[in-house]
DNA sequence: CTGTTAGCGCCTTCAG
DNA sequence: CTGAAGGCGCTAACAG
């Protein structure tokens, strides 16, 4: 009968084998120079006694906690789930457990969520900037204070930071290529807010396309990614002299949009009017009518790179540069 | 220049400002008794020093972390994060951290998940099983060690535990109703694992209302969850010498699957075949041909009521009974 | 109103 | 091979 109400302890061990706790410390741990039977005894008792170490009196004494933060903007993203995934999987490997935490894209609740982790004394932490973020200040903040910080696919402008990103250059080339293979001269551009890097950088890879087709023209517009401002944009592209045959959009999400406002209004996905995107939902599969193609960001490498990145700077202690690294997105066509 | 590189604690407050320690610790919780003056000098500096209290400290000296541990089966599925969501709102708001978990609808993973929660002394835990969960020993275990834990959604069968849960027998009932309003008399029915108690209730609630229904037939088959396992379902279904003109799937993705294995087969959907569902997730809003109607189950509430009962024990210590709690399923008709 | 002190569970020297 | 002792940061008696 173990009904001892409150968790084991050491101590508790200790005294009912009539050894000092050094040596329960010691026989738990398999530290070397402690007899085989001592040990034995230890572990027998503790196993009996549902003994668990107490993490909050082991984060406390070492000063660290072997966790890690990840904040990421929502967790509705099938992105940002499979990002966390891999995140999860390879820092438990190495004996980390993973606080998680969602900006909802306000750079106040961003805050706020450091902050507590900070509280928390997260070992590090991972982020996946919240779209509205301008100022990075607190992150220089916990450099001073040694902590980790690694930035991942919505990194900071620049690379004065730790990060990993995906490259979407050459990919929204591809994007653009395909559609003039397909005939179309008359697209149509939805993209994000400019706030977002990546948004910059579809743009570059687009235009770089498009002015190696001639006579193709790129009506450009852009969403705050919320429907509504998803449905103006595509209103003012439907209402163009000339009708675009075709649609970048910023993501899958905003494609969905795009293309229901689309079918509200009489036309025919794939017919009327077609659909290239980013970010290769897994839901998109089971559309009707679905899109020419979707560029593929790699959620699960990025998360499991920039983990890789924070744990060496954590483990490595003070003097660790951990790095940059630019994954290059692909172009998935259906 | 505050670059203390290690972060500044109470002790060292106290140090710069010749006054003791308890001092400072009380005047950064406004503890009364702590002179005006006193108090904002200790405040200031804190400030100054971007001082932020080691809950690590904290948590071991109270013996209580202030965090509660919430397990789900996966990330993937709306209905969890709409979960996490209002688990995490309100568990903030009371001033606690939520480690959050997957068991990735695996036993052994859960029990891992559980483990580490464990070792990381949650306060509490909030739980949604796994599909395959049929061994309830380990959650007795935990209330021996007076450690509260609330089930979710998926609740263990019987009324032993704390819990929340979704009735579905009479949502399941107005389902059929609706079909048999729309003239459909042969209907298939996909459910899923019976180890899931809503299965059986699913089944209940179907058969009860068909018996009211003349001339109604209701075809059986299940799915593991897995796709291939829903296509095989639905392969039966269509293979029966009257096919069945409308079909009630497990959830929405299971319903997804199904129409995409229809669609492949030459049957257009609403037309040749309908389909009703349980979840009433998001996206399918976005199917051009979609669901007759899906049953909403509430995640956010079910998740708000749970961590209500599970903050009420966590908080009133020893000898509080929680209870158990049944909300109504609604079907939402498209 | 403020200071002193003990101790939470564990690990880690330092002595035997 | 094992024991004794100190201390991590903080709170909470108990004294002044």
């Amino acid at each position: 009968m173990t009904d001892t109400r409150k968790p084991a302890t050491i101590k508790e061990i200790a005294r009912q084998l009539n050894v000092s706790v050094s040596t329960v410390s010691r026989a738990l741990r398999d530290h070397p120079g402690i007899g085989l039977r001592t040990r034995q005894r230890v572990q027998a008792l503790a196993a009996q006694l549902n003994y668990e170490p107490n993490q909050a009196a082991i984060s406390f004494k070492q000063g660290r906690t072997r966790t890690i933060g990840l904040i990421v903007p929502n967790l509705r993203e099938e992105f940002f789930c499979m990002a966390i995934q891999a995140v999860e999987e390879l820092a438990q490997q190495q004996g980390y457990t993973v606080l998680i935490g969602q900006s909802h894209d306000r750079p106040a609740k961003e805050r706020e969520v450091l902050d507590s982790m900070r509280r928390n004394r997260v070992d590090g932490v991972l982020i996946s900037l919240a779209k509205d973020t301008r100022e990075y200040g607190l992150f220089d903040d916990l450099k001073q204070y040694g902590l980790p910080v690694v930035f991942f696919d919505r990194v900071p402008a620049g690379q004065l930071y730790h990060g990993v990103r995906c490259n979407l250059a050459s990919a929204s080339s591809e994007l653009v290529d395909l559609l003039a293979e397909r005939g179309h001269t008359h697209i149509g551009f939805i993209n994000g807010p400019a706030t977002l890097a990546a948004a910059a950088e579809r743009e570059q890879g687009i235009k770089a396309a498009a002015a190696r087709h001639p006579g193709m023209e790129i009506v450009l517009t852009d969403t705050g990614l919320a429907s509504h401002a998803t449905r103006i944009a595509m209103k003012q592209l439907l209402a163009r002299e000339v009708r675009p045959t075709a649609v970048i959009t910023f993501n899958d999400y905003v494609a969905l949009e795009a293309m229901a406002y689309c079918r509200e209004h009489g036309l025919t996905i794939n017919e009327d009017i077609s659909f290239v995107s980013y970010a290769h939902l897994s839901f998109m599969r089971y559309l009707e009518r679905g899109l020419l193609a979707s560029v593929e960001q790699f959620p699960a490498e990025q998360g499991k790179a920039a983990t890789e990145l924070l744990l060496r700077m954590v483990e490595g202690g003070e003097g660790v540069t951990a790095g940059y690294q630019v994954l290059e997105a692909k172009l998935i066509v259906n």
